[in-house]
This record gives C-alpha cells, sequence and structure tokens, in this order.
DNA sequence: ATTATTTATCGTAATATTGCAATATTACAT
DNA sequence: ATGTAATATTGCAATATTACGATAAATAAT
C-alpha cells in the first residue's frame, strides 16, 4: 500500500477501511461469491474455481480471515470456510448511515 | 496493487472490487466522513481536516472520483465536491445481497 | 498586469500487494 | 512408518499504492 499515516483516523474509520479493503481485489470478491453457493465449502474447490494458484488463493483467504469476514473451521483434512455475518453488516451499517444523512441534508451548496 | 489477474473475474465481481478498494483507505474514509458533516464542501477544508499534504488529498478524491463514489464541480475558484449516492447504494445492496443469502443456506456443513 | 488562492499533475522514495514456485505442515489412509 | 491430499508459509519478482515536494494551471482579487 506505500507509506500509511494511520495515525490521525478514528478506530472506526481504520475499521471501516479494513474491511472494505479486504473486499477490495476481484478474486476475494469471488471467494464471498462462491462462498456463498455451496453448503459444503472447501478450499480446494476453490482453487479449482478461481483460476489462481494454490498460494495465491491461500493468501485471499488469510486477508479475508484477518478482516474477519470469513472464518475457517478446520474438518479434519480439509478447511471449511464461512463468511462471518457480523462483518458484513458492519460495513452495510456503515453505509446506510451515509445514504441516510445524504437524504437529511441540505444539499444547497452543489 | 501488484499485477492483478482480472480477465477470470465477472464484471459484476471487478466493479464490487473497485468500490470497495476505493473505501478501502481510511483517509478515504475520513473524506466521507467529512464530506458528511458540511455543507459547503471544498478541498482546501479536507486539507485542513486530514493532516494530509493537499497532493496526497487530492490524489484520494481522485481515487473516490474515479470509482464514482463522489463528484466534483468546479465552483469559480474552489472546487464542490459531493458524495454520489448511487455507488453507494450499489455496494450496499451487494451487501445486503450476502446477508439475505447466508439466512436462507442451510448450514449443515459448518 | 500582478499577485494570491485553490486544486491538479509530475516525479520520486518508501512501502504494500499480487502472484507463484518451492517447500513445510498437518491429517488421513494404507 | 510411508505415502497421499489439503493448506499454509517462505521467498521473490513484478507492479501498485501512499505520501509529498516542486511545479503547473486556472480563477479571483488587487
Amino acid at each position: 500500500m506505500g507509506i500509511s499515516k494511520t495515525e490521525h483516523f478514528t478506530a472506526k474509520q481504520k475499521n471501516i477501511a479494513t474491511l472494505a479493503k479486504a473486499l477490495g481485489h476481484p478474486a476475494r470478491v469471488a471467494i464471498i461469491d462462491y462462498l456463498l453457493t455451496v453448503d459444503a465449502c472447501i478450499c480446494g474447490d476453490i482453487v479449482h474455481k478461481l483460476c489462481l494458484a494454490q498460494p495465491t488463493v491461500s493468501q485471499h483467504l488469510k486477508e479475508l480471515k484477518n478482516a474477519g469476514i470469513i472464518k475457517g473451521n478446520i474438518e479434519g483434512n480439509t478447511i471449511c470456510y464461512r463468511i462471518d455475518e457480523k462483518m458484513i453488516t458492519k460495513l452495510q451499517t456503515y453505509l446506510a448511515g451515509i445514504t441516510t444523512r445524504l437524504k437529511n441534508k441540505n444539499n444547497d451548496c452543489c
């Protein structure tokens, strides 16, 4: 990302940015989309689906995990990933707040 | 971002990723937050508010603009930036789709 | 016309991200 | 124990992002 001056921003702003950034790559959006389509969610499947090498997919999964957007349950030999609704809702609520406040604004400026 | 293999993803996935990425930096979230608090929205103000140099802020504004999240009206000497609700709603709708589909899923897997 | 103000662009340094091959780890199966 | 399958980690090359000083461009003010 280059140098980042994060010290001047609020915890909430950093939080939202982290969540948004995690969704800021098509491969990670594709992973989310795929997790929604299957009931059994195994990483090997994802690799097949994505046309990316296994280490690359693993890295994307790690970033989604770090942001709290997915969780991974070790299930014997495989890992069962699932979406954590909480974080999705958090971002959703933030965006809803934006649209609400926009509607209540008197846009006499521009 | 490093090399990106975007060719394998759907237009929608790339679209969502672009929107999310634009919100994926605390400075840009702070810009959005600030635009919501003021009726007169002038870039110079934003520079003051953000503790970042003017070129840096200008660059962040450009990225939000490129993603379609904000629009800028030239107003004589200054530029009047405002949030474009459409793109916020688009991302919001995508996230709502995720939570809806999660609720309808039979999570017998994990 | 000259000067000040506001914003954008260019150039560049520092750092982060993306992608993958090679390798390690872990659990299962034989 | 050995082999196999599924993921993770490491290391590295290519590229992108972030930040800012210097400078440009465009309008406003004097």
